[in-house]
DNA sequence: TATCAAAGTGTATTTTTTACACTAAGTTTG
DNA sequence: CAAACTTAGTGTAAAAAATACACTTTGATA
């Protein structure tokens, strides 16, 4: 896989976005990054978008998403699932967006479809590095992400919609949490994402019984009061479709 | 929306494909097309795909989908959603369709990401009219669906997958029957597509609960049994996102 | 040592699912 | 024209799951 961008062989109708979850502890966040120029150009635009890039013509789309995340996170092998193909043919036609590509795109008029990915993340074992095409990389928190460039608003919204119903048929959340939590930690994660207050006796009597989880013998450190066990995710045979009553929780 | 071909402003790098799934009272069916040539060239090639076509450059994705169904079945208008992209650098590299593509397309290297389309039918309502590109077009039983051309199959295969997870989250099995039918046509449909022997007294009494069946005071004529009453689907507000807890079947 | 805060467990009630059995009503057959 | 057949349509007991609370435990801190 490539990790420099070039400046020939580019496939200039086709990009990738990266819509990147994470969560620490409390907040939904997202991963956005300041677009800007990689040679600095003076413009006045502080406009956010999702990590995003033109595909190279013998670059698979899927390599192309691991690319982008690879050159701004330093991560290679990220868990990365389609959202879909954006293709409007007013998304790129913002003021801003227009002056924007104007700067920096050889063929700026071009139509773009772009094709939406998504990832989660602990958001702590990732120190984001605003390297490559991006100056400013952020964390933003799902709730307070104001307007983004592009399309970037509609392409956040399908990523949500997948998350949630992901949340609830598969077990996923794991990827936002670290190796070893607290079930607590679980529980806030989904209240949090699914934006309710599930009962949590049966919460936990749920989690526990898909058979996802596995206790450990450690326990929580550093906390003003009763540390709670902590416990793994147990990778087993999940297919989604293999049994459609399977409900995650 | 154009519904004829034009030679230029195409874009040579994007096309749509669609899938169309029928259902025909015991099987289901999907939309095939034996891809051949506008002007009658003299190779022989019987593979069978998908209906699609590139799309042109201003032309919605989503419009361009409509447009290969409109003009392959003379029908506007279809329910039609997105499978996602496929971009897999291959796709295209089969020695057959290497052949076809260098008969037909201007530029027969150039590399083409498709998204994928999905509609479901009534399949009494539309006669299907083999113009436009295709020569034939045949409703074929789904489980006896060959090799496709290109990566056709691999588009089908997410499709039945929506299709399943579909019919068991939202009242989409309706779109496959006439505006009136028995509810054991229902069942047969449901049977069919997921694979499995539900039962039929709990199956009844579960898809009634929905409240999304309506009497109507018609029966079934001709059968040499007891006529069945017809029911109707009645449009509710729904939105798959809006309750989690919901189950269709 | 008492208090606080979150961990962790118990359980009665309601609701849903499952599995199976039966009756009803048209058509066809002998 | 009655019996046989086929699919329509309904009843229900038992098991399982979801729901709604309440309570006990345990470590940290005051």
């Amino acid at each position: 896989m490539k990790s420099t961008r070039e400046t020939n062989n580019i496939n200039p109708t086709v990009s990738v976005d990266c819509v990147v979850f994470g969560f620490d502890g409390s907040d939904l966040k997202v991963l956005l990054v300041q677009r800007d120029l990689r040679d600095n150009l003076d413009i006045d635009d502080d406009t956010l978008v999702l990590p995003g890039d033109l595909i190279f013509e013998d670059e698979d789309i899927l390599d192309a998403a691991s690319r982008v995340l690879l050159d701004l996170t330093g991560i290679d092998n990220l868990f990365l699932e389609q959202i879909g193909a954006f293709g409007n043919l007013d998304r790129l036609s913002k003021d801003k967006d227009k002056i924007w590509l104007d700067l920096v795109r050889p063929t700026p008029d071009s139509r773009v479809i772009t094709i939406g990915y998504f990832a989660l993340v602990n958001i702590k074992n990732y120190t984001i590095k605003p390297a490559g095409f991006a100056k400013h990389v952020i964390w933003k928190d799902f709730n307070e992400v104001g307007e983004l460039g592009f399309d970037h608003n509609v392409i956040l919204s399908e990523a949500i919609i997948k998350l949630r119903n992901k949340l609830y048929h598969e077990p996923v959340g794991f990827k936002l949490l670290p190796k070893q939590f607290p079930l607590n930690h679980l529980y806030t994660l989904y209240n949090t994402i699914l934006n309710s207050t599930l009962d949590r006796r049966n919460f936990l009597r749920r989690i526990l019984k898909t058979g996802f989880l596995k206790e450990t013998d450690n326990f929580q450190e550093g906390v003003p009061h009763k540390p709670a066990r902590l416990f793994t995710f147990v990778e087993k045979k999940f297919t989604s479709n293999n049994n459609q009553k399977f409900k995650f929780y």
